[in-house]
Parts: C-alpha cells; sequence; structure tokens
DNA sequence: ATCACTTACGGGTGACGTAAAAATC
DNA sequence: GATTTTTACGTCACCCGTAAGTGAT
C-alpha cells in the first residue's frame, strides 16, 4: 500500500509547485521530496511529473493522483478528529443549565459518581441548552421549566429560592421577606454566571444597577466589605457558607423568586440520570 | 499523520478478531501487530482496545477508529486503480469497430502515428461500440452507417465490397458477378470475428450454413484445402494477398454487401482522428 | 500444554540529512 | 550567482522478527 507521507509530500509539491518549497513547508530536506515522488511513481507504476534537467511538473496522471491524494489526507484528518471527539465525548460527562444553583449540588454528586470521566458544565440560554443537548454536546441539561417533548425524559430535580443579602444595617435586614417591588432601586452586587436570574431580577427590579463580578468569590468579598445589598438562594447559603458571615438574607416573597428545575435528557442516557436522581 | 500500515493492521484485526490471526493474515509476526495497535493508540491519544491479561478487543472507540480506516484503506484503493486506469487510458488508443476490415487498415497506420502507444482494438456491435465511446474507453469507432449526433464527430473513411472466395472448380468462379439469392444454399468457411458482416450474410442467405472458425489463418488453410466457398473483400485480398491463393473471387452484386465505413469520435480526439483522415 | 498477548533485544530496510554536481535562469 | 533538481553517501529511526515471559483456557 501506498505509506500517507508519500501523499502528503505529493500534496504540498502540488501546492507549491516546486520541490523546494514543498520541502520548505514540510520541514523536511529537499533530496527527500525528491526521492519520495519517484518513489510514489514506482510503487503506482506510473509517470506522475514531466521532468527536464532542473524543472519538474505533474502531468495529467499526477494532478489526478494530487486530486486523490488531498481527499485522502482529507479523509484521514477527518477520521483523526472524530475519533477524538468520539472519545472524548465517551470520557467526560459536560452538563449545560440554565443557573448555576443546581450545579453546586449536582457537580460533585456526578464527579463521585463518575470517577473515571472528566465532568464539565456550561451555564446557558434555555435556547442554547436545547441545541446542544439535541446535538449530544450535554448528556443532560437543567432548565427552570418542564419539558413536553417526546425525544427527552424530564424529571423534577430541585427548588431554588432567591434572597436579598444585606448587612445588619441595612433597612431590609429587619423583614421577614421583601419583594421586588420593594427593593426595586437598590444597587446590587451580583455574580455575573447567574444564567437567567438576571434577567428576572432586571425585569422585576427595573430601576436597580447590578455591577456584575465576574468572579464569585469576589462578589462575597465586595459584598462584605459594603453596604451595597447582593443575592443569595437557599442553595447557595448551604453550599457556601461563608457567604453568610455578617450578612442577613431575606427572601423575595414573589413567585418570580422561586425556581423549580428539570433535569432533561434523551432516552439513551437515562441509566446515568437515574444515579443522579436516586 | 497516521500511517496507511497502521490503518491496515487495525483493520485486519477487527475482521479477524485475533492479533496473532491479524499477523498471519498479514504475513507479519504478531508482537508486530500488538506494538502497531499500541502506536496508533499512542498517535490519536486514545484507547481502542479493552486489555485483559492474554486477551484484546476493540473498545467502541476502536470499533468507529476501524470503520474509518476501512474507508480509508478502500479509497486508497481506489485511488491506485484509478490512477493506473487513467494512465493505461492516457498510453493506449484503444479503438472499436463493427467489422474487422477497416482495422487490417487502420491499426497499421496507429502504430506508425503513434508509436509511443499501445494500439488495441475489439470488434463489437454497433450499440456497444456506442456506449464505449461514451465512456472513452474508445478513441474512436468505425461504424457502417454515418451518426447525426451533436456529441460526436462523424466522418466518411473507407468502403468495403464483399466478395464470394471459391476455387476453381466451383460453378460461381466463372461468373463475373453473384447475388446472395444465387449463394443461398452454400456452405461457407467463415471466420468468426466478421462483425456485422455475420448478420447481413446469415440475414440474406438463410438456408446456408456457416462454419465458423476462431483463427483467421485456419479460415484461409482450410478453404484452401476444401471445395466450400468462403468470403472476402476488396481489403482483405490488398492486405492479405496469400489468401488469393488458388481461389477466385467473385462480388456480390448487392447493396447489402458494399458498407461504407464511417470514423466516429468526440470533439476531444479531433486532432488525433484529424491525424488519421490526412 | 496450548493459546494469546506483552516485553525485550537485535537486525535490516528505508526515510531523512548533508554534500556536491548538473543545468537553467 | 542564484535557484532547482538529481545523485551519492552516511546516519538514524523504526518496523519487523525471534525469543522469552505471563496469564488464561
Amino acid at each position: 500500500m501506498i505509506e500517507i507521507y508519500l501523499l502528503e509530500q505529493l500534496c504540498a509539491f502540488k501546492e507549491y509547485g516546486t520541490l523546494s518549497e514543498a520541502a520548505e513547508h514540510l520541514n523536511i530536506a529537499q533530496p527527500s521530496v525528491s526521492r519520495a515522488m519517484k518513489k510514489l511513481e514506482e510503487q503506482l507504476g506510473v509517470s506522475l511529473f514531466e521532468r527536464q534537467k532542473n524543472k519538474i511538473v505533474l502531468n495529467q496522471t499526477g494532478l489526478l493522483a494530487a486530486e486523490y491524494a488531498r481527499r485522502i489526507l482529507d479523509e484521514e484528518k477527518n477520521m483523526e478528529a472524530q475519533i477524538k471527539a468520539f472519545d472524548r465525548r465517551l470520557h467526560t460527562v459536560n452538563v449545560g443549565s440554565i443557573a448555576p444553583g443546581p450545579l453546586m449540588v449536582l457537580l460533585p454528586r456526578l464527579t463521585a459518581l463518575f470517577a473515571d470521566q472528566v465532568v464539565s458544565s456550561d451555564i446557558e440560554t434555555e435556547e442554547a441548552l436545547l441545541q446542544k443537548l439535541n446535538h449530544n454536546d450535554y448528556r443532560f441539561i437543567i432548565l427552570n421549566r418542564p419539558l413536553d417533548d417526546e425525544k427527552y425524559i424530564c424529571k423534577e430535580y430541585m427548588t431554588e429560592q432567591l434572597y436579598i443579602s444585606v448587612n445588619h444595617f441595612h433597612p431590609i435586614a429587619t423583614q421577614k421577606s421583601v419583594t421586588f417591588a420593594e427593593a426595586d432601586g437598590q444597587n446590587f452586587i451580583m455574580y455575573s454566571q447567574v444564567g437567567f436570574w438576571e434577567s428576572i431580577v432586571k425585569e422585576q427590579m427595573p430601576s436597580s444597577n447590578f455591577y456584575k463580578q465576574e468572579n464569585l468569590e469576589a462578589v462575597g468579598e465586595i459584598a462584605a466589605n459594603s453596604n451595597l445589598p447582593s443575592f443569595s438562594t437557599d442553595i447557595t447559603q448551604k453550599i457556601l457558607p461563608s457567604r453568610r458571615n455578617g450578612r442577613i438574607n431575606v427572601p423575595f416573597s414573589d413567585p418570580a423568586a422561586k425556581a423549580t428545575y428539570y433535569l432533561i435528557y434523551k432516552k439513551e442516557n437515562a441509566q446515568l440520570c437515574a444515579r443522579l436522581l436516586a
């Protein structure tokens, strides 16, 4: 059989026009290319070049061969990419969520359950989540509404309650609960990766400003050292107890402040997801 | 890049199930296959096998890889075949004719004109000739009728007159000409590769028998030593003068006994054919 | 004991590099 | 003189084979 390196050199020659240029781009010496092209001709039993004393060009057969060579090289490159991608999908559990809260609960459980797999997660919009789920980019996704679609299985997973987080001197600190209307106009320190919560609070408190922080720890740090309110939820209070230091958490009483999360996945991943729900 | 020999060994393993069997069929030693598979895994950065102590099977990724490998190997085999076929077509002038007569004139001229090319020819039915001409299997064909088709160029090339060939004692030997009707009922020695002439004589002399000879020289030999008539034409009389030894050639006067031949070719071969017609 | 795979080691092919020559611009 | 191809020669990688070891049937 004709080895790939011969086809590579043939393609390089076609692309660059001279043996020297081809060799240059292949990072090998020029005589190697000369020899390889002869070997290719010999193996095919066919002449591929018109040779003058110090000039060499592809003949008709050579052009045809170069085309085929390109196709084969592309196919091999594709094979390599596909196999790597397949293997990666096989060894990673990629999860998408509409908000970070459920991931805080899920990811530790996932890494414990699938110790040999890499767990990775994204926070995306519902639209992007569904598209990628369909593409098998995610093993499952988490939405804040149930999904009625034959293609997917949908199971309620958990809820999350939004709180306002203030220091002791803040007027709201003494209240048992608060409404978005009451808090509207306050300026908040906010983590930037809050998913759908961002649109909720912006809609419900249109007069407020939200100072977004890329870094989750910075949110707690800045909030602890300022009078600005921030957000928390029943989940973050449990997972990140440090965030409660010196802060009073008051729940929003509006229905929009309570989210119910649903695990959504294809049937083929039922087994994996069942272990999560167990 | 991944070399072909690795893909070959992977495919062989998939096909035969064990490294030893694969090695056997590849005509190499078994440890070579073992090493090659490891190398393949290393180059892909992916595990392709489930290995137990003395057992090795393809995993999911391996199966996928083997499928891709097969496709690439097939593609390469195809490339090789196509290139060889292309080159061969480039270096051969293949010609098809409805009858052997025109080839007797043409082939010597062709071999003289294209000394560096291999000349080969077939005698086929009109239908087969047109199909293969369209397929570029022939540079040109010769039919016994003009063809009015935009795709092809058609030029009158030569004529051929059919004769009956008898010995001196045969009644027809004294005639200046003969009709098929008069000769009907006679039994003929006939060369088997006469193309369309066979259908002509069978139609025109339905009561005759035709004893076909595969070997052209046998026709002359047998005819010379028998009282049976045979066929000749103005062309064979010129090209094979030995066939006249002791034989009288009497022309058939019927119009069907005279053929006019036409050279038919695609425009792309105009140059080549022009040199024949010059 | 046989079979299947791996590991270790040695050998030879062949792919590559360097150097130099030939030819063209 | 610069560029391009070919030829010659030396080197090293690597692919293969043999032999030996391990574990399973």
